[in-house]
DNA sequence: ACTCGATGTAAGCGGGTACTTGCTCTCACC
DNA sequence: GGTGAGAGCAAGTACCCGCTTACATCGAGT
């Protein structure tokens, strides 16, 4: 079991790194110490090794951190969030940014990738929405506004940031705190935490 | 003259749908019409009209809309930007997608094709900068994390607005426009337009 | 001891890749 | 009418691709 999961780990690591097409079976038998029949032998083709091993690679390993079922302290609950939600979008960043670029070759392995910022952009949602029902949130704005933004500035940074250093004037936590500061401002908060 | 803009042209567009490795001189040459032997008569290497293509289609055109000089009508103002920065964007979608996935193997490519949304954003930057001297905007919270998160927003909108149909609740025009009030909201705009 | 399943090794298949060579044609320009 | 630059065409080079075949090895389970 060890040769398959060793193929899937390193096919998933250089698909990230080289898309489809630059990484060869080769290169990922290579990569994985193992031989190249053998890669045909457990998978059968290129593309059933690949497809399942970016499957695995994009799925939230069940580490999603969810917001608090009843919020209390707005501003460091999403703070929580945030950090987490930037850390598992940034590990799989190489493999997002090739599954977009070759959503028109492979239709399907997009939005499989995507999942997790959706999953987390309903999270956010829902808290919000128990926030304005609370009055924890002022009565004006667009919650799916604010929700959409705040997941949009998150994901943005968290998939450029290793690609373009310089442009990136704060880190990774001083943004995602100054994201938060701007959304909970736009919304009205009374009570920050 | 006019086989060397349509290799140009061509190799552009392919690029953006398949990616370095996806786009071949074969299939440059067949699109444009033109013989193979040709195109590498005119550029030498696959690798130097790609690299042509490629800075020539991300450039701006001269056609950035640039914010006014002066603030008056924030939300009038803002949004034409805005709908002018998504649309321009989205059109370099497929190239931007692309360079971002391959920065790994051509670094240089990336800025290049990400400078136009620096750019909007410097321009953002000034105008909001410019629209707090004069009191349309309140004195807290943060014109930068403003100006970032809304480009952010509308990058990330234009950018995966076509790879993803069924996640956009709404229609470009109308993201841009929640995506401006929120901003305005959070910044105290006491003069919208 | 023997089997059998998983792995390694070597070689090869048909096809695609970037790129080159040598020759022909055509057409504007003097 | 002759010339030369640009383009087409056919063929070929050396290499890489996904994938297959045939055979040797090795080690755990009965």
């Amino acid at each position: 079991m060890a040769t398959r999961e060793s193929l899937l780990d390193v096919a998933a690591k250089l698909y990230a790194e080289h898309g489809w097409l630059g990484t060869t079976t080769r290169r990922i038998a290579e990569a994985a110490g193992v031989n190249e029949v053998t890669l045909f032998r457990q998978f059968g083709s290129k593309e059933s090794l690949l497809l399942e091993a970016i499957t695995l690679a994009s799925g939230d390993h069940g580490i999603t951190t969810r917001l608090p079922d009843s919020p209390k302290m707005l501003a460091t609950e999403l703070m929580v969030w945030g950090v987490a939600h930037h850390g598992s979008i940034r590990e799989k960043g190489g493999i997002i940014r090739a599954c977009l670029a070759e959503w028109e070759q492979r239709p399907e392995l997009a939005p499989k990738v995507c999942a997790g910022g959706l999953v987390a952009f309903a999270d956010l949602t829902r808290y919000l929405g128990l926030a304005r029902e609370r009055g924890m949130i002022g009565r004006d704005g667009s919650l799916e506004a604010a929700a959409v933004m705040l997941s949009n500035a998150i994901f943005m940074d968290a998939m450029t940031r290793d690609v373009m250093p310089g442009a990136a004037p704060y880190s990774a936590e001083e943004s995602i705190r100054l994201f938060i500061d701007l959304v909970l401002r736009a919304l009205a908060v009374t009570e920050t935490g």
